[in-house]
DNA sequence: AGCCTTTGACCAGCG
DNA sequence: TCGCTGGTCAAAGGC
């Protein structure tokens, strides 16, 4: 009845917004420039850094490249499928008052970090422009792009200092995975059990909808009288493909531990990359503001916008790794990159 | 014992 | 009205 009820907005599932390897010609455009007159992305991106934060350790993107392709961020096999008349908002927006993440499956590191939607056209420069993906001030569901940024390098960074985790009854799907680098290995916690936000979650049912080539599981927080729920769907890898968040806790996160190992900060579950939604998207905003504070208040503008940047980077810098793939292409054609 | 997942059945919305 | 679909219920069983 009521639970019906709740279930008044239906996210749109056709648009899975995801990165891909466009096509060649494209690709050659994202790293050489149009017509070799615009500047590629590494340019741009250097001469960001060098000209924004001229006295940050990071003096090159040489160095900000080189880390994050030595990182557990660099992941295979990145796709882009959504239409191209899809800006990127459009797309992380494309829920409603229900934001969804779509992954692609087996992107373990995808899912540590979050996808960074690349739309096509978007230059570099644009990408790297705060207000070329999100509006200036606000991001998908109003939340800033800073926070939401700042929750996936928080959520990635707490990931990779996690420890492998416990074996455990709960996990006995586990085994099934068979990633064999074990450093992705806290991504399994997803396997079979809602992605660890810091709150507990009853699974109420499991059905194989038309819209999902993926069973889709529906939690609801334990806690009592709390009305959120989620919807999770995982790929038979177990890797999850998407969840939908409804509601709004009402609650604090009973689980501090798993939120802060989870995300680096129990507060930050209303945030994750995976997440969100709300029947407001005001009060989600109003959440994500109030709890999610990653930055400290005294923490310069300037500060705060180069590591927005950086971290944007970073997640391009997957994109980017996977350009990588196309070596052989490149070398054929005799081109650097 | 308590909490959890599983899973078939049921219900409501919609075309 | 009817069938399809998505969402939820609730009994059963596991840990």
């Amino acid at each position: 009845m009521s639970e019906r009820e709740q279930s008044s907005s239906k996210p749109p599932t056709s648009i899975r917004p995801m990165i891909t390897l466009p096509p060649r010609s494209s690709m050659e455009n994202y790293f050489i420039g149009e017509s070799g007159a615009s500047p590629g992305p590494i340019t741009l991106v250097s001469s960001f850094f060098t000209e924004n934060e001229p006295e940050t350790d990071f003096r090159s993107f040489s160095q900000l490249l080189a880390g994050a392709m030595a990182s557990p961020t660099a992941v295979p096999n990145v796709r882009r499928d959504f239409p191209p008349s899809h800006d990127a908002a459009a797309h992380m927006n494309s829920g409603g008052d229900v934001f969804q993440l779509n992954r692609p499956a087996g992107l373990v590191a995808s899912e540590q970090l979050g996808v960074l939607t690349i739309p096509p056209g978007l230059t570099p420069a644009g990408l790297l422009d705060s207000t070329g993906i999100f509006p200036p001030a606000q991001g998908p569901n109003g939340i800033s792009h800073q926070k939401m940024l700042a929750q996936v390098s928080t959520q990635a960074r707490a990931r990779q200092q996690m420890p492998p985790p416990k074996a455990s009854h709960k996990m006995k799907e586990s085994s099934d995975i068979s990633h064999s680098d074990q450093t992705y290995q806290p991504s399994n916690l997803t396997v079979d059990k809602p992605a660890e936000d810091g709150y507990n979650w009853r699974k109420y049912g499991q059905k194989q909808v038309k819209s999902s080539e993926y069973p889709r599981s529906y939690y609801r927080c334990t806690n009592s009288n709390c009305p959120v729920k989620k919807k999770v769907e995982r790929s038979l890898e177990g890797q999850i493909t998407e969840i939908i968040y409804k509601g709004q806790h009402n609650h604090q996160p009973p689980n501090k531990r798993g939120a802060s190992n989870a995300q680096g900060s129990s507060e930050s579950s209303q945030v994750t990359p995976e997440r969100v939604s709300g029947s407001s998207d005001s009060d989600e905003v109003g959440n994500a503001e109030t709890r999610v504070n990653e930055w400290d208040d005294d923490e310069p503008q300037s500060k705060r916008r180069y590591m927005y940047n950086l971290r944007t980077v970073m997640n391009y810098s997957v994109y980017i790794d996977k350009c990588l793939v196309l070596k052989c292409w490149q070398e054929h054609r005799g081109s650097d990159f």
